[in-house]
DNA sequence: TATACAATTGAATATATGTTAAAACGTTAA
DNA sequence: TTAACGTTTTAACATATATTCAATTGTATA
């Protein structure tokens, strides 16, 4: 194998580990469950619903990141900031996982 | 929502959450790939194929986190222990990312 | 039994991630 | 224009993860 074809795969590799590594965390799944149900919502009110408990500052760091990592997008109305899902076929990902039998 | 459904659902998701972990590395990848390729492989041999590189003693430490999570099962067969996939299931989770546009 | 081989272990270190709390920013409405 | 609100940012710290290397274990074979 070539190279540039090592260094394609590789960087596949990467890159799939970064969107695995970024919302390998409880509460980050919870926002994108919510996100699945909710389409869009403020900060504030993931928080709310929110059941892993999370302040909003922590919150907003964990939303940064998965922006960061292209997995949500965000709006800005007033005073609020809306977040969504940049691709709801991300969240197959939870049936993939949980339909194996070690789990 | 009652406390043990909230619980129920907490563990749920740090379950998947610990999944996700566990996987989230280049190498780690190409090693699920790999065992998705040919069943069952010695440490040695998966070194070998590799192409991310990776020396046998990494491998042992990546292969063993990967076993204690359930995602993996091994066999010793004389001087070489054989590790292949736990369920196979798993392998989806790569279709599952790549389809995402923001990839 | 001594040697070589395959793999694991453990300790040391480096790096990354999660968490907290306080301060700062931009927006709205009194 | 100041006060309140929603969110972000920063810095400090704690914890977890990845990596390396040397030592160790278990197995096979000369």
């Amino acid at each position: 194998m070539k190279n540039t074809e090592k260094n394609i795969k590789a960087k596949r590799l990467e890159q799939v580990a970064k969107i695995l590594k970024t919302i390998a965390h409880p509460v980050k799944l919870e926002v994108l469950e919510l996100l699945g149900k909710y389409e869009q919502l403020s900060v504030s009110s993931i928080c709310s619903k929110i059941e892993s408990g999370c302040e909003i500052s922590m919150m907003s760091h964990h939303l940064a990141k998965m922006k960061d990592n292209g997995i949500l997008v965000s709006e800005k109305d007033g005073k609020q900031v809306y977040y969504r899902i940049a691709d709801k076929n991300l969240l197959k990902i939870f049936n993939c996982v949980e339909n194996c039998e070690f789990l």
